[in-house]
DNA sequence: CATGAATGAGCTTTCATTCAT
DNA sequence: TATGAATGAAAGCTCATTCAT
């Protein structure tokens, strides 16, 4: 086997990127080499450069796959949930995959927060626009799916609706455990520093959907 | 004198906090060496130690010190704007302040994202703890100013207005410019993922206080 | 008090060297910083330098201060012990003296390993010389004292089985605790390698001391 | 050949270690960076890190595989000399190989001062367990081989002269030239501090086996 | 394509020493 | 004299990346 299909290249890639994803649950982006992924994945360190050409670009890899699987997933619990057909049920529905997206995918919320600050600065135009480009293409339909049947919503104002929703929720996340420190709770009362994630998220949304919904009954 | 007081070497503190401030405005962490913010500031790389233990510790005070001065100028600016008593008032005042924020001090709303995975890991517990407390303190102080105000508020759910500002904003941060790539526009129409910031955050803030009032005159 | 009696000087410069011997007793030479010794002490870091060229001085001066200290009680010892006028007495008194040394002042053991690969690349040259002819000074009384009631020696034999002592001694530290790695018990049975500090010094200065009667009977 | 083999990867082991080795012959151990060490041998920074993790790992290298090689030609003169079976042969043998020690290896006298205080403090567990099972051997096997020819000692015991050995000379050098100051000739006249290391290693080692000769036919 | 040895720039950090007050 | 803030050279070490095999 000197020449890899393409399928056997997708497969080793993503082989990589789940073994970075392994140790990306319990590390934090700095503390994880190049040396311990291709230990993880059982491939030697220079394969990785085979596959990604920064290390940074593994991560970003793993933001838009990861945020592709998320929608996909999401868009095929929207077709099955056929009588979904109202503002309220689909309210209703979008406040599920809040759960969803928090207790199955935290790590898509914790690479959004380094996306910006982290990844992009060292990440692979190409890839990235590549990646960007699928995780597009799934939000439209995703958008399409629902506005076909949430006769508010246009196309772009429901797949907006799932960048809201990670805003939101990595937002939080980014506020949250500011009365821990690197895991310790602090001896300190900080009651209004805590977050209840999910459900301040689920809180946030509601109000943000609630006040869509009249502002588009409005200008209707 | 050559002992330095407390003032004086607070002062110092701010000096090198400054300019990496400065550096921060252009450059991202990890760009950034503790070189260049000698460099900067004036002193020898060796002084930077004897104020920061870790690097890290200069960016998390950079946050902590950075929120207190922003709660604080809010502080000042609500009790001048004596009008404020109604809800409508309020809420038309917090989005007064998203935009104080996302122009005056959008190095806070980086560093939130960089707090946990980042700095935290490396950062001094006492120092970072200390920070805290001050920051607790002032945006109870907060709180409380509003409360006394706006009835339907008590002291805890007004200071946690200010932690879901900071969450909706950094988060939409975390979202932003998906159709451009380190600063450069990407030659695909991403309309879907384009956020306008403050706009945004403007929106889902007014739809929030609007939910939370509907919610607490319901409940009283 | 601006201008300090000798005295006072020298009462200070016990007070530095006092702590930086407490402090080696617990911690290597190398782990032991001067901030930490002006901590200890109760002095500022600069006052260190004031009584103190260079680290290394410090702990020169605490090996050779120690031995003087050591060498002056041996020969108290020793003119108290009037009753020690033979051979075999002597070397009794001589083996005494190992476990004073070894349970007593393991320090100057220890400083004696530094002493040329360590502190005297460093110390200061006069300081070190002016310690030095102090305690061949005491060491020479000693040997005095010895060879007036032993007949077999002359002062300086007498003189030097003090360094033999200290050399015996602290060779065997050198090669102690083979079996051990940084004060843990290693997993592995090295007999071969296990010394007892005391006992094989006895012996080895018992031989050592019956050779050279009997060396010292033959040339006679 | 890109992998290298285990016997490759020693090769280049001992080419860090001898360039660390030749360095060592002029400076004392805190003054050799890692820097020089690299230049020396011709390999970069990183690549010592490969072999060695720490430069104190190096020199306990240094000390555990020079006592390797000197314990292995000890026992090949004692296999040659085939003539040895009288405890005076033996004597007379084993102070040839002071001769050896001190002329030939007073690195590893150097290094044995070290070991303890210096280099035990930061060398890996590993390594240093590894190389002193296999030092042990050697000294086991040297004394099996002396053991068989004299009559007096056993195994251990005759493994165990070697430890003496080594402590006595290395203990020497620790109170060598205290007549000098940093290899200058002190302008005094400390005669009772001067030491011929050979001829009083010779003394100490032959008093010893005397002294251990007759207490082994006592105890028979 | 896979390997992993080699690279070396770059990092943070230390700490003995200096010196203005 | 005492202070301790400031220094800055120098250190050990890391690790993403390269490239010969």
């Amino acid at each position: 086997m000197y020449v890899l299909t393409p399928k056997e290249k997708e497969a080793k890639k993503q082989l990589i990127a789940a073994a970075a994803s392994k140790l990306f649950q319990k590390n934090d982006f700095n503390q994880i080499s190049m040396a311990q992924i291709a230990h993880e994945s059982g491939v030697a360190k220079g394969t990785l450069f085979n596959y990604f050409k920064t290390k940074e670009n593994i991560f970003m890899y793993l933001l838009l796959s990861g945020y592709q699987d998320y929608l996909k997933e999401v868009l095929q619990r929207f077709q099955k949930a056929e009588n979904i057909t109202s503002w309220n049920d689909f309210a209703a529905f979008l406040l599920e995959q809040n759960h969803l997206l928090i207790h199955q995918r935290p790590d898509l919320l914790r690479l959004n927060a380094l996306r910006g600050p982290i990844l992009e600065a060292a990440a692979d135009r190409e890839q990235t626009l590549a990646g960007r480009e699928k995780l597009y293409e799934i939000n439209r339909q995703l958008g399409q799916a629902i506005s076909e049947r949430i006769i508010l919503l246009d196309v772009k104002q429901a797949s907006h609706l799932f960048i809201i929703q990670s805003a939101i929720i990595s937002g939080l996340m980014n506020m949250m455990n500011l009365d821990e420190f690197h895991h310790d709770q602090l001896p300190v009362d900080f009651k209004g520093f805590q977050i209840d994630l999910e459900q301040e998220a689920n809180q946030i949304m509601l109000f943000y959907l609630q006040g869509l919904q009249q502002k588009l009954e409005g200008t209707k």
